[in-house]
DNA sequence: AATCTTAATTTTGAATTCAAAATTATGTCA
DNA sequence: TGACATAATTTTGAATTCAAAATTAAGATT
Protein backbone atom coordinates (compact mmCIF):
# COMPACT_ATOMS: atom_id res chain seq x y z
CA UNK A 1 0.00 0.00 0.00
CA UNK A 2 1.04 3.36 -0.50
CA UNK A 3 1.50 6.60 1.53
CA UNK A 4 0.08 9.08 0.06
CA UNK A 5 1.20 12.76 1.83
CA UNK A 6 -1.89 13.78 3.75
CA UNK A 7 -3.62 16.70 2.40
CA UNK A 8 -6.00 18.10 4.65
CA UNK A 9 -9.80 19.28 3.73
CA UNK A 10 -12.00 21.96 4.81
CA UNK A 11 -15.51 22.26 4.24
CA UNK A 12 -18.79 22.21 5.82
CA UNK A 13 -19.15 19.05 7.19
CA UNK A 14 -15.97 16.36 7.10
CA UNK A 15 -18.55 14.04 6.36
CA UNK A 16 -19.79 14.84 3.21
CA UNK A 17 -16.51 16.06 2.14
CA UNK A 18 -15.17 12.74 2.37
CA UNK A 19 -18.83 10.94 0.64
CA UNK A 20 -17.63 12.86 -2.17
CA UNK A 21 -13.81 12.44 -2.36
CA UNK A 22 -14.18 8.86 -1.80
CA UNK A 23 -17.02 8.80 -4.70
CA UNK A 24 -14.36 10.17 -6.74
CA UNK A 25 -11.48 7.61 -6.07
CA UNK A 26 -14.24 4.65 -6.52
CA UNK A 27 -15.15 6.03 -10.20
CA UNK A 28 -11.60 6.54 -10.86
CA UNK A 29 -10.63 3.17 -10.09
CA UNK A 30 -8.38 4.25 -7.42
CA UNK A 31 -10.00 2.31 -4.65
CA UNK A 32 -10.27 -0.98 -6.56
CA UNK A 33 -13.97 -3.12 -6.81
CA UNK A 34 -13.88 -5.99 -4.85
CA UNK A 35 -11.07 -5.12 -2.38
CA UNK A 36 -11.69 -4.36 0.87
CA UNK A 37 -11.42 -0.43 1.50
CA UNK A 38 -8.02 0.84 3.49
CA UNK A 39 -9.96 2.82 6.41
CA UNK A 40 -6.63 3.63 8.39
CA UNK A 41 -4.91 4.72 4.86
CA UNK A 42 -7.82 6.73 4.16
CA UNK A 43 -7.98 8.66 7.13
CA UNK A 44 -4.37 9.48 7.28
CA UNK A 45 -4.81 10.33 3.88
CA UNK A 46 -7.45 12.89 4.05
CA UNK A 47 -5.93 13.69 7.77
CA UNK A 48 -9.50 12.69 9.67
CA UNK A 49 -10.22 10.42 12.49
CA UNK A 50 -11.95 7.66 11.75
CA UNK A 51 -15.46 8.95 13.21
CA UNK A 52 -16.61 11.54 10.21
CA UNK A 53 -14.40 8.46 7.72
CA UNK A 54 -17.11 5.70 8.92
CA UNK A 55 -19.78 8.19 8.76
CA UNK A 56 -18.75 9.04 4.81
CA UNK A 57 -18.80 4.86 4.66
CA UNK A 58 -22.29 4.40 6.05
CA UNK A 59 -23.67 6.55 3.12
CA UNK A 60 -21.78 5.43 0.55
CA UNK A 61 -23.25 1.82 1.82
CA UNK A 62 -26.59 3.14 1.59
CA UNK A 63 -25.82 4.08 -2.31
CA UNK A 64 -24.52 0.65 -2.74
CA UNK A 65 -21.33 2.16 -3.87
CA UNK A 66 -19.75 -0.36 -1.01
CA UNK A 67 -20.57 -3.39 0.89
CA UNK A 68 -20.27 -3.35 4.98
CA UNK A 69 -19.60 -6.37 6.47
CA UNK A 70 -20.57 -7.14 10.09
CA UNK A 71 -16.66 -6.98 12.18
CA UNK A 72 -15.18 -7.54 8.84
CA UNK A 73 -15.39 -3.60 7.54
CA UNK A 74 -16.10 -1.91 4.03
CA UNK A 75 -15.69 -3.85 0.45
CA UNK A 76 -16.05 -1.94 -2.55
CA UNK A 77 -18.62 -3.29 -4.38
CA UNK A 78 -18.21 -4.59 -8.00
CA UNK A 79 -20.25 -4.29 -10.96
CA UNK A 80 -21.60 -7.65 -12.04
CA UNK A 81 -23.95 -8.52 -15.24
CA UNK A 82 -26.60 -8.78 -12.62
CA UNK A 83 -27.09 -5.46 -11.22
CA UNK A 84 -26.24 -3.59 -14.92
CA UNK A 85 -29.08 -5.89 -16.08
CA UNK A 86 -30.92 -3.97 -13.08
CA UNK A 87 -29.64 -0.59 -13.15
CA UNK A 88 -30.03 0.50 -16.87
CA UNK A 89 -33.71 -0.17 -17.51
CA UNK A 90 -34.19 1.80 -14.33
CA UNK A 91 -31.64 4.48 -15.81
CA UNK A 92 -33.78 4.31 -19.01
CA UNK A 93 -37.15 4.83 -17.65
CA UNK A 94 -35.74 7.99 -15.41
CA UNK A 95 -33.82 9.35 -18.63
CA UNK A 96 -36.48 8.94 -20.36
CA UNK A 97 -38.71 11.15 -17.97
CA UNK A 98 -36.06 13.56 -17.64
CA UNK A 99 -36.38 13.62 -21.93
CA UNK A 100 -40.01 14.26 -21.66
CA UNK A 101 -39.98 16.85 -18.87
CA UNK A 102 -36.84 18.84 -20.20
CA UNK A 103 -38.53 19.12 -23.44
CA UNK A 104 -41.32 20.81 -21.53
CA UNK A 105 -39.11 23.20 -19.58
CA UNK A 106 -35.79 23.65 -21.54
CA UNK A 107 -34.60 27.08 -22.54
CA UNK A 108 -33.44 28.11 -26.23
CA UNK A 109 -29.76 28.81 -24.40
CA UNK A 110 -29.67 25.61 -22.88
CA UNK A 111 -30.42 23.77 -26.27
CA UNK A 112 -27.69 25.59 -27.76
CA UNK A 113 -25.43 24.36 -24.42
CA UNK A 114 -26.65 20.84 -25.61
CA UNK A 115 -25.55 21.58 -29.73
CA UNK A 116 -22.57 23.06 -28.61
CA UNK A 117 -21.17 19.82 -26.33
CA UNK A 118 -23.01 17.26 -28.67
CA UNK A 119 -21.13 19.42 -31.71
CA UNK A 120 -17.36 18.80 -29.70
CA UNK A 121 -18.29 15.32 -29.03
CA UNK A 122 -18.46 14.77 -32.62
CA UNK A 123 -15.02 16.24 -33.03
CA UNK A 124 -13.97 13.37 -30.00
CA UNK A 125 -15.70 10.97 -32.11
CA UNK A 126 -13.81 12.05 -35.71
CA UNK A 127 -10.46 11.72 -33.74
CA UNK A 128 -11.52 8.57 -31.42
CA UNK A 129 -10.95 10.44 -28.08
CA UNK A 130 -12.63 7.68 -26.03
CA UNK A 131 -11.52 9.67 -22.76
CA UNK A 132 -13.46 13.18 -23.94
CA UNK A 133 -16.09 11.54 -25.66
CA UNK A 134 -17.45 10.03 -22.52
CA UNK A 135 -16.93 13.50 -20.99
CA UNK A 136 -18.97 15.07 -22.85
CA UNK A 137 -21.46 12.11 -23.60
CA UNK A 138 -22.21 12.52 -19.75
CA UNK A 139 -22.34 16.62 -19.86
CA UNK A 140 -25.22 16.09 -22.41
CA UNK A 141 -27.48 13.77 -20.50
CA UNK A 142 -26.51 15.74 -17.53
CA UNK A 143 -27.56 18.84 -19.12
CA UNK A 144 -30.81 17.28 -20.13
CA UNK A 145 -31.55 16.04 -16.78
CA UNK A 146 -31.18 19.53 -15.11
CA UNK A 147 -33.45 21.13 -18.19
CA UNK A 148 -36.18 18.75 -16.60
CA UNK A 149 -36.34 21.23 -13.29
CA UNK A 150 -36.20 17.90 -10.85
CA UNK A 151 -33.80 17.45 -8.24
CA UNK A 152 -35.08 14.17 -6.83
CA UNK A 153 -34.94 12.88 -10.30
CA UNK A 154 -31.55 13.77 -10.94
CA UNK A 155 -30.33 12.55 -7.79
CA UNK A 156 -31.99 9.64 -8.34
CA UNK A 157 -30.15 9.50 -11.73
CA UNK A 158 -27.21 10.60 -10.64
CA UNK A 159 -26.77 8.05 -7.46
CA UNK A 160 -27.21 5.06 -10.28
CA UNK A 161 -25.26 6.83 -13.07
CA UNK A 162 -22.61 6.62 -9.86
CA UNK A 163 -23.26 2.84 -9.66
CA UNK A 164 -22.62 1.90 -13.14
CA UNK A 165 -19.43 4.19 -13.78
CA UNK A 166 -17.19 2.03 -11.15
CA UNK A 167 -16.60 -0.30 -14.33
CA UNK A 168 -14.11 2.06 -15.84
CA UNK A 169 -14.83 -0.08 -19.02
CA UNK A 170 -18.30 0.95 -19.04
CA UNK A 171 -17.27 3.42 -21.59
CA UNK A 172 -15.42 1.15 -23.94
CA UNK A 173 -17.30 0.09 -26.61
CA UNK A 174 -16.76 -1.27 -30.46
CA UNK A 175 -16.36 0.45 -33.13
CA UNK A 176 -20.16 -0.75 -34.44
CA UNK A 177 -21.20 0.45 -31.29
CA UNK A 178 -19.71 3.54 -30.86
CA UNK A 179 -21.36 4.34 -34.25
CA UNK A 180 -24.58 3.36 -33.24
CA UNK A 181 -24.62 5.15 -30.15
CA UNK A 182 -23.45 8.54 -32.17
CA UNK A 183 -26.46 8.46 -34.34
CA UNK A 184 -28.57 7.69 -31.60
CA UNK A 185 -27.06 11.34 -29.99
CA UNK A 186 -27.93 13.03 -33.21
CA UNK A 187 -31.97 11.58 -32.75
CA UNK A 188 -31.56 13.10 -29.28
CA UNK A 189 -30.47 16.36 -30.31
CA UNK A 190 -32.81 16.28 -32.93
CA UNK A 191 -35.82 15.46 -30.75
CA UNK A 192 -34.71 17.62 -27.96
CA UNK A 193 -34.26 20.62 -30.71
CA UNK A 194 -37.88 19.79 -31.77
CA UNK A 195 -39.02 19.47 -28.14
CA UNK A 196 -40.87 16.33 -28.70
CA UNK A 197 -41.02 14.60 -26.12
CA UNK A 198 -42.19 11.43 -26.41
CA UNK A 199 -40.18 10.44 -29.34
CA UNK A 200 -36.59 12.08 -26.93
CA UNK A 201 -38.32 9.39 -24.71
CA UNK A 202 -38.19 6.77 -26.81
CA UNK A 203 -34.75 7.07 -28.15
CA UNK A 204 -33.02 8.00 -24.62
CA UNK A 205 -34.72 4.47 -23.58
CA UNK A 206 -32.99 2.81 -26.26
CA UNK A 207 -30.62 4.17 -25.96
CA UNK A 208 -29.81 3.01 -22.53
CA UNK A 209 -30.98 -0.72 -23.77
CA UNK A 210 -28.37 -0.70 -26.19
CA UNK A 211 -25.57 0.81 -23.65
CA UNK A 212 -26.67 -1.85 -20.63
CA UNK A 213 -26.21 -4.65 -24.39
CA UNK A 214 -22.67 -3.48 -24.99
CA UNK A 215 -21.47 -3.05 -20.58
CA UNK A 216 -23.15 -6.79 -20.49
CA UNK A 217 -21.11 -7.77 -23.68
CA UNK A 218 -18.24 -5.97 -22.48
CA UNK A 219 -18.35 -7.72 -19.02
CA UNK A 220 -18.74 -11.66 -20.00
CA UNK A 221 -16.12 -10.72 -22.52
CA UNK A 222 -13.88 -9.96 -19.44
CA UNK A 223 -15.10 -12.20 -16.94
CA UNK A 224 -17.06 -15.49 -18.43
CA UNK A 225 -17.73 -16.57 -15.24
CA UNK A 226 -19.54 -13.14 -13.22
CA UNK A 227 -20.95 -13.75 -9.78
CA UNK A 228 -22.35 -11.64 -6.99
CA UNK A 229 -20.39 -8.86 -5.24
CA UNK B 1 -14.14 -29.13 3.56
CA UNK B 2 -17.39 -27.61 3.71
CA UNK B 3 -18.10 -24.61 5.66
CA UNK B 4 -21.32 -24.10 7.60
CA UNK B 5 -23.85 -22.96 5.62
CA UNK B 6 -23.94 -18.77 5.91
CA UNK B 7 -26.50 -17.64 8.74
CA UNK B 8 -28.68 -15.79 7.00
CA UNK B 9 -29.91 -13.88 9.82
CA UNK B 10 -27.04 -11.69 11.40
CA UNK B 11 -27.36 -9.30 14.42
CA UNK B 12 -27.88 -5.85 12.63
CA UNK B 13 -25.64 -3.06 13.39
CA UNK B 14 -26.80 -0.24 15.62
CA UNK B 15 -26.81 2.41 12.92
CA UNK B 16 -28.68 0.50 10.36
CA UNK B 17 -31.27 -1.32 13.20
CA UNK B 18 -31.45 2.92 14.00
CA UNK B 19 -31.96 4.02 10.57
CA UNK B 20 -34.69 1.10 10.15
CA UNK B 21 -36.50 2.68 14.00
CA UNK B 22 -35.58 6.35 13.05
CA UNK B 23 -37.66 5.99 9.52
CA UNK B 24 -40.23 4.40 11.46
CA UNK B 25 -40.28 7.26 13.89
CA UNK B 26 -40.49 9.75 11.32
CA UNK B 27 -43.28 8.11 8.83
CA UNK B 28 -45.43 7.59 12.14
CA UNK B 29 -45.13 10.94 12.68
CA UNK B 30 -43.54 10.47 16.34
CA UNK B 31 -41.05 12.87 14.89
CA UNK B 32 -42.72 15.88 13.54
CA UNK B 33 -42.19 16.93 10.26
CA UNK B 34 -40.14 19.97 10.47
CA UNK B 35 -39.10 19.87 14.15
CA UNK B 36 -35.73 19.78 15.16
CA UNK B 37 -34.30 15.93 15.66
CA UNK B 38 -33.81 15.65 19.78
CA UNK B 39 -30.50 13.76 19.32
CA UNK B 40 -30.00 13.37 22.96
CA UNK B 41 -33.63 12.00 23.88
CA UNK B 42 -33.14 9.77 20.82
CA UNK B 43 -29.83 8.51 22.38
CA UNK B 44 -31.39 7.74 25.82
CA UNK B 45 -34.32 6.08 24.81
CA UNK B 46 -32.35 3.57 22.38
CA UNK B 47 -29.48 3.44 24.84
CA UNK B 48 -26.86 4.16 22.36
CA UNK B 49 -24.30 6.54 22.15
CA UNK B 50 -24.12 9.30 19.91
CA UNK B 51 -21.88 7.70 17.74
CA UNK B 52 -24.47 5.15 16.22
CA UNK B 53 -26.93 7.75 15.97
CA UNK B 54 -25.25 10.10 14.01
CA UNK B 55 -24.48 7.73 11.37
CA UNK B 56 -28.24 6.58 11.39
CA UNK B 57 -28.66 10.69 10.86
CA UNK B 58 -26.32 10.87 8.11
CA UNK B 59 -27.95 8.25 5.80
CA UNK B 60 -31.60 9.27 6.30
CA UNK B 61 -30.04 13.13 5.11
CA UNK B 62 -28.74 11.13 2.17
CA UNK B 63 -32.27 9.49 1.99
CA UNK B 64 -34.04 13.02 2.23
CA UNK B 65 -35.96 12.52 5.19
CA UNK B 66 -33.99 14.40 7.46
CA UNK B 67 -32.24 17.91 6.98
CA UNK B 68 -28.56 18.29 8.29
CA UNK B 69 -27.64 22.18 9.35
CA UNK B 70 -24.12 22.25 9.83
CA UNK B 71 -23.27 23.05 13.81
CA UNK B 72 -27.37 23.31 14.45
CA UNK B 73 -28.31 19.59 14.41
CA UNK B 74 -31.31 17.17 12.34
CA UNK B 75 -34.30 18.90 10.97
CA UNK B 76 -37.07 16.54 10.16
CA UNK B 77 -37.93 16.95 6.50
CA UNK B 78 -41.52 18.50 5.91
CA UNK B 79 -43.25 17.31 2.57
CA UNK B 80 -43.74 20.70 0.15
CA UNK B 81 -45.67 20.58 -2.83
CA UNK B 82 -43.10 21.12 -4.69
CA UNK B 83 -41.64 17.96 -3.33
CA UNK B 84 -44.47 16.03 -3.93
CA UNK B 85 -44.54 17.73 -7.90
CA UNK B 86 -40.96 16.09 -8.50
CA UNK B 87 -41.49 12.50 -6.60
CA UNK B 88 -44.89 11.34 -7.80
CA UNK B 89 -43.55 11.80 -11.15
CA UNK B 90 -40.13 9.74 -10.91
CA UNK B 91 -42.20 7.64 -8.63
CA UNK B 92 -44.92 6.95 -11.55
CA UNK B 93 -41.88 5.90 -14.36
CA UNK B 94 -40.64 3.46 -11.98
CA UNK B 95 -43.87 1.97 -11.13
CA UNK B 96 -44.88 1.89 -14.62
CA UNK B 97 -41.20 -0.28 -15.23
CA UNK B 98 -42.84 -2.20 -12.77
CA UNK B 99 -45.76 -3.23 -14.03
CA UNK B 100 -44.05 -3.87 -17.48
CA UNK B 101 -41.43 -5.94 -15.60
CA UNK B 102 -43.90 -8.01 -13.33
CA UNK B 103 -45.83 -8.78 -16.66
CA UNK B 104 -42.53 -10.76 -17.79
CA UNK B 105 -42.04 -12.21 -14.90
CA UNK B 106 -45.00 -12.67 -12.83
CA UNK B 107 -46.25 -16.49 -11.22
CA UNK B 108 -49.82 -17.49 -11.36
CA UNK B 109 -49.27 -17.42 -7.52
CA UNK B 110 -48.31 -14.09 -6.80
CA UNK B 111 -50.76 -12.69 -9.27
CA UNK B 112 -53.81 -14.67 -7.05
CA UNK B 113 -52.09 -13.54 -3.77
CA UNK B 114 -52.08 -9.72 -5.39
CA UNK B 115 -56.40 -10.68 -6.35
CA UNK B 116 -56.69 -11.84 -2.51
CA UNK B 117 -55.22 -8.67 -1.59
CA UNK B 118 -57.00 -6.67 -4.18
CA UNK B 119 -60.32 -8.44 -2.61
CA UNK B 120 -59.39 -7.71 0.68
CA UNK B 121 -58.69 -3.91 -0.13
CA UNK B 122 -62.18 -4.15 -1.97
CA UNK B 123 -64.12 -5.10 1.59
CA UNK B 124 -62.00 -2.27 3.15
CA UNK B 125 -63.36 0.49 0.75
CA UNK B 126 -66.92 -1.05 1.01
CA UNK B 127 -66.41 -0.54 4.86
CA UNK B 128 -64.74 2.61 4.62
CA UNK B 129 -61.67 1.74 6.60
CA UNK B 130 -59.24 3.90 5.53
CA UNK B 131 -56.43 2.87 7.52
CA UNK B 132 -56.61 -1.31 6.17
CA UNK B 133 -57.04 0.00 2.82
CA UNK B 134 -54.21 1.85 2.83
CA UNK B 135 -52.01 -0.83 4.17
CA UNK B 136 -53.48 -3.47 1.43
CA UNK B 137 -52.97 -1.05 -0.99
CA UNK B 138 -49.26 -0.43 -0.42
CA UNK B 139 -49.07 -4.42 0.01
CA UNK B 140 -50.10 -4.40 -3.51
CA UNK B 141 -48.02 -1.84 -5.10
CA UNK B 142 -45.01 -3.62 -3.12
CA UNK B 143 -46.22 -7.35 -4.59
CA UNK B 144 -45.97 -5.92 -7.91
CA UNK B 145 -42.35 -4.58 -7.55
CA UNK B 146 -41.24 -8.02 -6.05
CA UNK B 147 -42.76 -9.57 -8.91
CA UNK B 148 -40.27 -7.07 -11.55
CA UNK B 149 -37.58 -9.06 -9.89
CA UNK B 150 -35.66 -5.82 -9.84
CA UNK B 151 -34.02 -4.98 -6.72
CA UNK B 152 -32.86 -1.64 -7.54
CA UNK B 153 -35.76 -0.66 -9.20
CA UNK B 154 -37.17 -1.96 -5.42
CA UNK B 155 -35.34 -0.22 -3.33
CA UNK B 156 -35.67 2.85 -5.30
CA UNK B 157 -39.18 2.99 -5.24
CA UNK B 158 -39.13 2.19 -1.44
CA UNK B 159 -36.67 5.48 -0.94
CA UNK B 160 -39.23 7.73 -2.62
CA UNK B 161 -42.40 6.23 -1.18
CA UNK B 162 -40.97 6.70 2.41
CA UNK B 163 -40.17 10.38 1.90
CA UNK B 164 -44.07 10.48 0.59
CA UNK B 165 -45.11 8.77 3.48
CA UNK B 166 -44.48 11.28 6.37
CA UNK B 167 -47.58 13.22 5.32
CA UNK B 168 -49.85 11.09 7.16
CA UNK B 169 -52.21 12.61 5.57
CA UNK B 170 -51.17 11.20 2.11
CA UNK B 171 -54.04 8.36 2.18
CA UNK B 172 -56.63 10.55 2.86
CA UNK B 173 -59.11 11.03 0.12
CA UNK B 174 -62.12 12.95 -0.82
CA UNK B 175 -64.65 10.37 -1.75
CA UNK B 176 -64.56 10.64 -5.20
CA UNK B 177 -61.19 10.57 -5.68
CA UNK B 178 -61.39 7.00 -3.67
CA UNK B 179 -63.99 5.87 -5.60
CA UNK B 180 -61.78 6.59 -8.76
CA UNK B 181 -58.36 4.95 -7.46
CA UNK B 182 -60.77 2.08 -6.88
CA UNK B 183 -61.64 1.48 -10.47
CA UNK B 184 -57.90 2.26 -11.04
CA UNK B 185 -56.72 -0.73 -9.38
CA UNK B 186 -59.45 -2.42 -10.98
CA UNK B 187 -58.03 -2.28 -13.98
CA UNK B 188 -54.50 -2.42 -12.19
CA UNK B 189 -55.59 -6.00 -11.47
CA UNK B 190 -57.11 -6.61 -14.58
CA UNK B 191 -53.89 -5.55 -16.89
CA UNK B 192 -51.53 -7.72 -14.81
CA UNK B 193 -53.73 -10.78 -14.57
CA UNK B 194 -54.03 -10.65 -18.31
CA UNK B 195 -50.02 -9.77 -18.51
CA UNK B 196 -50.53 -6.82 -20.76
CA UNK B 197 -47.49 -5.01 -19.21
CA UNK B 198 -48.02 -1.49 -21.84
CA UNK B 199 -51.15 -0.68 -20.15
CA UNK B 200 -50.52 -2.15 -16.96
CA UNK B 201 -47.56 0.88 -17.00
CA UNK B 202 -49.98 3.48 -18.17
CA UNK B 203 -52.36 2.69 -15.60
CA UNK B 204 -50.01 3.09 -13.18
CA UNK B 205 -48.51 5.66 -14.25
CA UNK B 206 -52.02 7.69 -14.10
CA UNK B 207 -52.48 6.22 -11.15
CA UNK B 208 -49.26 8.16 -9.91
CA UNK B 209 -50.61 11.26 -11.44
CA UNK B 210 -53.86 11.12 -9.98
CA UNK B 211 -52.55 10.56 -6.40
CA UNK B 212 -50.09 13.50 -7.07
CA UNK B 213 -52.62 15.82 -7.62
CA UNK B 214 -54.80 14.25 -4.70
CA UNK B 215 -51.88 14.72 -2.39
CA UNK B 216 -50.77 18.36 -3.37
CA UNK B 217 -54.62 19.69 -3.33
CA UNK B 218 -54.36 18.35 0.19
CA UNK B 219 -51.31 20.12 1.19
CA UNK B 220 -53.00 23.14 -0.48
CA UNK B 221 -56.35 23.21 1.42
CA UNK B 222 -54.30 22.57 4.72
CA UNK B 223 -51.76 24.86 4.45
CA UNK B 224 -52.47 27.57 1.90
CA UNK B 225 -48.66 29.20 2.07
CA UNK B 226 -46.62 26.16 1.23
CA UNK B 227 -42.84 26.78 1.58
CA UNK B 228 -39.50 25.01 1.25
CA UNK B 229 -37.90 22.95 3.79
C1' DA C 1 -38.93 47.98 30.36
C1' DA C 2 -36.36 47.34 26.09
C1' DT C 3 -32.08 46.62 23.97
C1' DC C 4 -27.44 45.47 23.82
C1' DT C 5 -23.22 42.95 25.91
C1' DT C 6 -21.18 39.51 27.77
C1' DA C 7 -20.86 35.30 30.56
C1' DA C 8 -22.68 30.47 31.46
C1' DT C 9 -24.62 26.47 29.49
C1' DT C 10 -25.77 23.35 26.04
C1' DT C 11 -25.12 21.22 21.70
C1' DT C 12 -22.44 19.88 17.95
C1' DG C 13 -18.43 17.93 15.24
C1' DA C 14 -14.78 15.18 15.46
C1' DA C 15 -10.74 12.91 17.92
C1' DT C 16 -9.71 9.63 21.21
C1' DT C 17 -10.35 5.63 24.00
C1' DC C 18 -11.68 0.95 25.01
C1' DA C 19 -13.77 -3.65 24.72
C1' DA C 20 -14.93 -7.23 21.51
C1' DA C 21 -14.18 -9.55 17.27
C1' DA C 22 -11.29 -10.92 13.68
C1' DT C 23 -6.84 -11.72 11.82
C1' DT C 24 -2.19 -12.99 12.01
C1' DA C 25 1.67 -15.10 14.23
C1' DT C 26 3.67 -18.61 17.10
C1' DG C 27 4.18 -22.98 19.15
C1' DT C 28 2.93 -27.93 19.64
C1' DC C 29 2.56 -32.52 18.23
C1' DA C 30 1.58 -36.32 15.06
C1' DT D 1 6.16 -31.02 7.08
C1' DG D 2 1.41 -29.93 7.98
C1' DA D 3 -2.68 -29.62 10.73
C1' DC D 4 -4.27 -27.81 14.83
C1' DA D 5 -4.44 -25.03 19.03
C1' DT D 6 -3.35 -20.89 21.33
C1' DA D 7 -1.24 -16.41 22.02
C1' DA D 8 -0.23 -11.66 20.09
C1' DT D 9 -1.70 -8.14 17.12
C1' DT D 10 -4.73 -5.57 14.44
C1' DT D 11 -9.18 -3.97 13.23
C1' DT D 12 -13.76 -2.92 14.21
C1' DG D 13 -17.93 -1.00 16.70
C1' DA D 14 -19.32 2.05 19.78
C1' DA D 15 -18.75 4.97 24.10
C1' DT D 16 -16.37 8.72 25.82
C1' DT D 17 -13.91 12.97 25.72
C1' DC D 18 -12.87 17.64 24.25
C1' DA D 19 -12.74 21.94 21.60
C1' DA D 20 -15.59 24.97 18.93
C1' DA D 21 -20.00 26.80 17.80
C1' DA D 22 -24.52 27.97 19.04
C1' DT D 23 -27.95 28.89 22.35
C1' DT D 24 -29.58 30.62 26.56
C1' DA D 25 -29.19 33.36 30.73
C1' DA D 26 -27.68 37.33 33.23
C1' DG D 27 -26.29 41.92 33.74
C1' DA D 28 -25.55 46.67 32.23
C1' DT D 29 -27.11 50.90 30.03
C1' DT D 30 -30.38 53.92 28.54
Amino acid sequence: MHTAPPQPIRRMSLHQELVDRLQLLIINGDLTPGAKVPEKDLCARFDVSRTPMREALKVLASDGLVRLEPNRGAWVTTVTVGEVDEVFPVLGALEALSGELACKSITADEIATVRHLHEQMMVSYETRNLDSYFTLNQQIHRAILLAARNDTLTTSCQALSLRMQRARYLANMTEGRWAQAVQEHEDILKYLSDRDGKNLAKTLLGHMEAKRASVVHWLETQNPLPDAS
